[in-house]
DNA sequence: ATAGTCCCGCGGGAAATCCCTTGATTCCGC
DNA sequence: GCGGAATCAAGGGATTTCCCGCGGGACTAT
């Protein structure tokens, strides 16, 4: 596979080029010292792989020239390897599509594993990194406990506490579920003095927050 | 550190401690066949650590003692050691509060490199599982192009728009911009207009989508 | 400059809908 | 059998919706 390497450190391109063309299935096809090169250097000789160093700052952001790159040859897998172990810069670097993320500390073997893995399409991204990963993952799917949702409401409310908080009306949901428009409003009186909620708002944002807005 | 062992078979409990004892910071304390025996362990121990695999059939799954062990005893790390590379299970396990997940394929550097990471309060996920965390954490967090909002919207119109969205009568509205009750009908109206929504579910899902929802 | 367009704000009035209180039925567990 | 909850429902006042129309300010193209 071909890769070109991004790093401002002219001493870190040459030691990266000789460990990688050292491997049989690696052959570095050129090398950049800023963003802007960077990307000169993806247009024109459309490795397989990018790896670059975040934080090169004359030119241009390796960050933004992420983006710019991703977005421009999409074919072209980017490593992002950096000294930061930077829970913020994560984050950041994967919403802007990179494939990988490698700290300049870890041995050899963990970046050629990287090389490889994103290479056959995956991600790779330093272990003690994926700890605010799944902090985050976790925080956005766990608000809801929903067992004691369960035990407060009965089935109709359950039923109903939806789609009220999804904007439907009474006389809609009346409809939906075959009863009368006044029983949908006793049943929407009873889930907000069950809940202790006491406006439209709020109600939509219990619902939200125990995931049963799923359109 | 100490450490228990649950796995269902006995070739691999004791081969997981001769290499986990060999290391000068490491003790095995204990070992279990399933998920009770695990629970049971962790509970008569108390170590620092649990490494369970996750498939044990006869007394109970490893996922469910994860999840039960993790709530009476918080203070026991959990790494997962599996030899599903399935997504599925990825998640479940790290909702369930497992510290870690590893293959059994990986070599023993990798375990160990685990075992020392969750620890130290770290999470460690085999690189290549990172995949569909990064997958899911870019999903949710990119739902909005929120460039097109913008373009069509006025300022005031998608300031309106959260507010209807969050179950917010007009005249709430009105009142919290300090405009007439007739101006908020008359932006909402240009809303839905501009947007092609014919109805308040509608406008509902898309300011959900648009991650306009921030409770 | 003038005309066109968009954003913002406001209003009337009629019909539909929502909100609140009260009450009837049924079913269940003690 | 009796309290309690679930389900259903009506009456009446408050609110929203939907149809109209009005005017001023900003920006643009002619």
């Amino acid at each position: 596979m071909k890769i070109v390497i991004a790093d401002d450190h002219a001493m870190v391109r040459s030691g990266f080029s000789m460990i990688l063309n050292f491997q049989d299935d690696i052959e570095v096809i050129g090398a950049a010292a800023d963003g802007i090169e960077a990307y000169a250097m993806v247009a024109k000789r459309r490795p397989d792989i990018l790896i670059m160093d975040l934080s090169m700052p004359p030119g241009e952001s390796g960050l933004i020239a992420t983006g710019k790159i991703k977005e421009d040859y999409p074919d072209t897998k980017i490593l992002i390897l950096t000294m930061h172990d930077d829970e913020e810069y994560l984050f950041h670097v994967l919403k802007n599509g990179a494939s990988g993320y490698v700290l300049k500390s870890a041995p050899d073997e963990e970046l050629l594993l990287a090389i490889r893995t994103i290479y056959e399409g995956g991600t790779y991204i330093h272990p003690k990194m994926a700890t605010s990963l799944v902090r985050e993952f976790i925080k956005k799917d766990k608000t809801a406990s929903t067992e004691d949702l369960f035990e407060l409401l009965s089935k109709r409310e359950l039923e109903i506490l939806p789609l009220i908080a999804k904007g439907y009306g009474n006389k809609e949901i009346a409809e939906r579920l075959f009863i009368s428009v006044k029983t949908v409003e006793a049943h929407k009186s009873k889930i907000m003095e069950k809940l202790n909620l006491k406006s439209r708002p709020e109600l939509v944002e219990y619902a939200l927050k125990k995931k049963l807005l799923d359109f």
